[in-house]
DNA sequence: TCGATTCGTCGCATCGATTCGAGCGGGGGC
DNA sequence: GCCCCCGCTCGAATCGATGCGACGAATCGA
């Protein structure tokens, strides 16, 4: 091992010490060109006598304009996103394809420490951009992807623009020239709520994902409704009223069981006289659905038996047994897969495409036909 | 805007078009050195013009020879990590220190569909290397952090080894000249069982994590315990004897709710003769703990009257309410925060250091004292 | 045996930015 | 009035690898 210490070997000096060009070597490594197997053995031999142990990435990410190296921008707080298994799942159907392709995946915290939403009425001067992750500045990377929580209006997106890296985008928001990789929301709610109607269940309740960023949680009247800012919320939201006016919408700050559980407990709980409970639920997200099961089953409520839970997203919940929740599946890994297949279409200089991802209700043991009583004695329907 | 589409404009564009020279320019963007603020507007003038933003990394990472890039090694399977809600704690952590250095987390599978574990006695030639990530190979990084699963004779390590990056280790296993982030795992199994000894139970069982990488299931003999691989593991089996000796040791494939129900149901299960069904159960993990509350739950069994369980690790699962797992918690954000640290150690050229982060058993609903027939009946201790 | 290939190797420019030391011009001190 | 010094700007080398075009040698056919 004839190192010199302190300074790695470069690819010149294992070319000198082989007694060969630096193109020569170059070729014994990179395997692009002919070369003779003695000459190669030759070169790696050196290389091995002084420690070196391939090109240097830098070097030929330089050359090459190409950082192999994928930016994917969670949420303001990482714990946030790896939190919610949706996003997992997604995650990891795309390291997946990305890594079989010898691409990176990148961890890019988005705005760092969004403080309060800025004034509304943007006045002119824009001067006062919100603090953006400096990595989102300047970090190295060939695609961006934005999954979660992309806004109409984004920060984020903005930064991103600048710097003229091609984004794919994950969520309803469509982004100009951006490949989009969608899921049919709004069929998914839709059809979720019908499953309920045809159980006979007229009094449905819903517990939506957050509207925006605002984190706020409480009932959603109709000035709320209107200024959703987040796609996938939308359409979820659009899906519901497509069949059915619930009879309260309630929203939560984030998708996590005990926020499910605190709007279920106010939508079931005692103070809501029996006649007018609701006898089903359909949430936004089965962590949400599945709070609103722990919750009836705290208040004494059988499922399906007196209320009727449906989520959306199909990921397991073992430890909600025994019960098995009937939701909206949707092809998560898949998605992840197709964001992907979007990405390597982005490199390789495709044309954009738009893919809608369909979904499907699978039900469980949580949905069941409304209670006798209610349904005599509701006139309507 | 002046761009020429297809190539990117350069600094040495930028600077031609401002009429000043390329070392002027870069000063005008990374503020070393001193400039006029005239000249600077005039470049930034130019920038704008031409619809540069900012020095492309790639250059600048060549030149100073990092690439501001951690690697985390994932698991062989990414959401088999993620879904360890463990896992995500410190990772959270670790982007949140990291971050906010400007530095970015890369994800990097392990070993890419590890087949089966390799011949025992390591024959001399070392040719066929099991399947390493492509990444982990010739990613640009500065150093590598090691989480999850890194067992005493890695692949994955050698890998990073042979590549000379820097390695920063997060579990059990010592690694040479690397910094160690370690939990007190072995005082923590200890003190839950104390815990449990003191509430007058005799008849303890464990559940464990997976002793090395094979995804056995069923009890644990002496022989394989002497086998165990998994340092992590390893330590909490130590801490559990150094108190007691449990009555039945159950090996898991995994940390997750359902094996820890599985492995309950086979350890209260009916077919135990009631005289002989352990008291207690010690886990190894949280969500094993939960899932042994959920087994005792469809038992029949009553927590803690019938049967006390403790866990490790000290995560939220809002969805075990009403219950609060008892569990030692440790301190996971600060593990990955303790893990940033060392990566800056580590680059800033600071010798490596070991630490060893404090748990701390937290008590909650699931234990309580051993039922007053058993401890009436059961003549030892 | 000589010319036409072909195969393997080499030199050099290039990717884009940083940085050190030199140069130059102006202002202040003597 | 001269010189020195300070402050700003510039030139050129450097980081490490890649790839195009050229060149030398060996092989084959005539």
């Amino acid at each position: 091992m004839g190192r010199t210490p302190g300074s790695r070997p470069t690819l010149a000096r294992v070319a000198e010490h082989a007694g060969v060009s630096v193109s020569t070597a170059s070729l014994a490594f990179s395997g692009a060109g002919p070369i003779t197997a003695e000459t190669r053995d030759k070169v790696l031999a050196a290389a091995a006598d002084l420690g070196y142990s391939g090109p240097n990435p830098l070097g030929r990410q330089l050359r090459s304009g190409r950082s192999g190296i994928v930016g994917v921008v969670i949420g303001d707080q990482p714990g946030r996103a790896f939190r919610d298994p949706v996003a997992v799942k997604v995650l990891d159907g795309l390291v997946d394809v990305l890594g079989s392709e010898g691409l990176g995946v990148l961890l890019i915290p988005g705005v760092r420490g969004a403080a309060g939403r800025p004034g509304p009425g943007g006045d002119g001067a824009p001067s006062s951009v919100p603090a953006v992750d400096p990595l989102l500045e300047s970090a190295a990377m060939d695609v961006a992807v934005l999954v979660w929580g992309v806004l109409t209006d984004d920060a984020t997106l903005a930064a991103l623009r600048r710097r003229d890296v091609p984004v794919v985008v994950g969520e309803g928001g469509r982004v100009d020239g951006a490949p989009l990789v969608a899921l049919d929301d709004r069929a998914g709610t839709a059809e979720a709520v019908r499953h309920l109607l045809e159980l006979g269940h007229t009094r449905i309740a819903e517990i939506t994902l957050p509207l925006d960023a605002d984190e706020r949680s409480g009932p959603v009247d109709a000035a709320r409704l209107a200024r959703a800012d987040r796609a996938s919320t939308r359409h979820r939201l659009a899906g519901v009223r497509d069949v059915a006016e619930p009879v309260i919408s309630w929203e939560t700050p984030a998708s996590l069981v005990e926020h499910g559980r605190d709007a279920a407990t106010e939508i079931l709980g005692a103070w809501v006289p029996e006649s007018e409970r609701p006898t089903a639920i359909v949430a936004h997200s089965d962590l949400l659905a599945a709070g609103a099961v722990i919750a009836a089953r705290e208040l004494g409520l059988r499922v399906p038996e007196d209320v009727s839970i449906a989520g959306f997203d199909g990921i397991d919940m073992p430890w909600l047994s025994p019960d098995v929740l009937t939701s909206v599946h949707q092809p998560l890994q898949a998605k992840g897969a197709a964001l992907g297949r979007a990405v390597l279409g982005v490199l390789a200089g495709e044309e954009p495409t738009c893919t809608t991802l369909p979904v499907e209700l699978v039900p469980g043991t949580t949905t069941g036909p409304v209670p006798a009583g209610v349904r005599a004695a509701d006139p309507q329907a």
